[in-house]
DNA sequence: CTTGACCTTCCAACGATGGGAAGCCCCATC
DNA sequence: GATGGGGCTTCCCATCGTTGGAAGGTCAAG
């Protein structure tokens, strides 16, 4: 199987097979005689598992220590366990940081008119910002401009 | 003011100040004879709007059409509302995202023993994905390891 | 045998940021 | 007035995962 058939039957991209084999991630991939890469349904299945931990928001070096893993029969599935406790943390503190900007401009929003006159509660903020953690409770403070 | 002391009233690193001018972001600043930045209050003024606007989470292009916005004394806040709308739902689709992700792994999560053992829900949810949208079906079937 | 679709390698770009090197400038201290 | 330390300048590189493209070789169908 060539390296488009591979990435189709993946769902990685023959760019990204290149890539992963180039940092080591994958091993080199077996050559036909004319040069081309030669995968196996083994490899198709290691493929899987990189994109599914992609789609997971894994990090390739996250990878790399669940694909050791995944390869090693006498492994302790608290390692695993272990990397996805840590992975899960981050993922919960980019949550929680773009929920407090989401929330902020959705207060600051509620407060704009939104029409054809210049004054904006959001331009305001911006612009009278003095530290990142402030601006939500002033503007919690405001009231809805007039229609 | 030199381009040290912009950087520390505003928030914004030296290395980010010239990044944000090679880019057309803000103007060229003023030189002095030794061809050193010179910045005036109303620059710094301008550098924390920016800090104040990447802080939630614009981007540099969104925060183009802020600062040409917040110049026009003839503005409508609505262009800053829409601005504003657009980067929230772009926020409130990442964030959609990651929670997919948290809950999935914090699913299998909850069904691995994390012990000596190699048997993982984990790895087997990675080894055995065919696409990335199923998993936390399967997963929610699991019944947790015995301790 | 030609043509089009594939493969190969190599280089570049994205976005925002940080690190560092080489060389010049400013100010304070001796 | 010399010297030293710290700040400024420009330029290049790295990050991280991914995509795009160019130049050239290969395969398979017509």
């Amino acid at each position: 199987m060539n390296i488009g058939q591979a990435a189709k039957a993946s769902g990685v991209s023959a760019k990204m097979i290149r890539y992963y084999e180039q940092t080591g991630l994958i091993p080199p991939a077996d050559r036909t005689e004319s040069g081309y890469r030669d995968y196996a349904d083994s490899d198709v299945h290691m493929l899987r598992f990189i994109r599914r931990a992609r789609d997971l928001g894994f990090q390739v070096a996250e990878i790399d220590e669940l694909l050791s893993l995944w390869r090693d029969r006498d492994r302790q599935s608290a390692d695993v366990k272990r990397i996805t406790a840590t992975h899960i943390e981050e993922l919960r503190r980019k949550i929680a940081s773009l929920e407090q900007m989401a929330d902020t401009l959705q207060t600051l929003s509620d407060c704009c008119a939104g029409d054809h006159r210049p004054d904006c509660p959001i331009l305001a903020d911006l612009e009278n910002a003095t530290d990142a953690s402030q601006a939500k409770g002033r503007a919690d403070g405001l009231k809805r401009l007039p229609r």
